[in-house]
DNA sequence: GGGTCAACCAAGCAAGCGCTAGTGTAAATC
DNA sequence: GATTTACACTAGCGCTTGCTTGGTTGACCC
């Protein structure tokens, strides 16, 4: 048994279930259906992973590392304007988001099938996440450039962009940055 | 087989099955579960429903048609100004997802169980409920009360709204009402 | 060339799944 | 009083589920 390291194999197992995740959810996405798209049969997913849960809780975590990942480079490459951040933060959001970042919308939409012991474990990569924006929204407070509930208005944002998953079409005549450009100009009532 | 009719008997046993999609998730409640619930047995639960699936699209069903009803109930009950009328959708919008919290939520989030056939007669009703939002928006945008694209704006509050399931407590300081007003000042930019 | 090891497979178990068939029964309807 | 209706029961079928077991393969190592 294999449990627990990060193999590249593992890596690139977990890349393929996070793919089944998202088009199956997790419940429905079988162990065989998981074999399958990943070249081998059932019996020997367990070779990887401990159990089913094991796979799952291996996606949220690399998805989130990822957002947390992308973001920070976002926000470093940016003008350190309180606007030009937070249009950064979204942009990078709904680029993970939205670009084929299965693993992300897993960790999005399949946290609560985790058992809480792994729900604890990742619960930690998640709040740096939310840190990142609750201290962006936090300056975009402080310039004046919005109003309002520090709590509020962050959940309110993560929600826009969060159930943009639902209805988005990466194919059509928006782009992720329209969408950025779009959101905050909402938010801070300058024309678009 | 009592299958297709509204008895109060089914209407009952479909609130039940509602709080049990809520708490566990569709594809985790097992008929056996929600017999339970019900205080029947397994085999008696296809006596109101064909199927499982039916069950779901019951629940969705009388979902969506609340919302609907609390709606148009918020938007002729309140002034007719845009602000008065946005505010009164983004209230009646939480109330609905935070009092009778249990179909409401399933609807949103267990939709994409439904098979075709009952998502194609559902996504009718669902269509009338967000006609009713993108209404409301048109009015606020020619008003000047909000700037931007009208469809992105919708789905902007819509999912900021939505999200709340996530993260709002019932129990906490804040009323529906409160988030409401934030909501509305946020996209106005007028202070709360 | 024997030993090690990750990676895989074939076969299948025990449990649980949605659902069906056939029956019982009390109240309503004729 | 006979028939129908609504609602519940028992028993279990056929299938799928997550996971286990015991063994094979081939690459690499001293």
């Amino acid at each position: 048994m294999n449990v627990m390291n990060d193999s590249p194999r593992r890596k690139e197992l977990t890349r393929q279930a996070a793919q089944l995740f998202v088009q199956e959810g997790f419940d429905r996405t079988t162990v065989r259906m998981l074999a399958q798209e990943m070249g081998i049969k059932s019996g020997s997913l367990f070779h990887h992973f401990r159990d089913k849960q094991e796979i799952l809780a291996a996606v949220i975590e690399e998805g989130t590392q990822n957002a947390l990942i992308i973001a920070r480079a976002a926000l470093d490459d940016c003008d350190h304007t309180a606007e030009a951040r937070l249009q950064a933060m979204a942009r990078a959001h709904l680029e993970t988001l939205l670009t084929d970042r299965n693993a992300h919308v897993v960790a999005l939409y399949e946290w609560r099938r985790l058992d809480p012991e792994a729900r604890d474990h990742l619960s930690h990569l998640r709040d740096a996440y939310e840190a990142l924006w609750e201290a962006v929204i936090d300056e975009a407070l402080e310039a004046d450039l919005i109003h309002g509930d520090r709590f509020l208005v962050s959940r309110f944002v993560m929600g826009a962009l969060n159930w943009t998953v639902r209805w988005y079409d990466p194919a059509g005549p928006r782009s992720p940055d329209d969408l950025a450009h779009e959101l905050v100009a909402m938010i801070t009532q300058r024309p678009a």
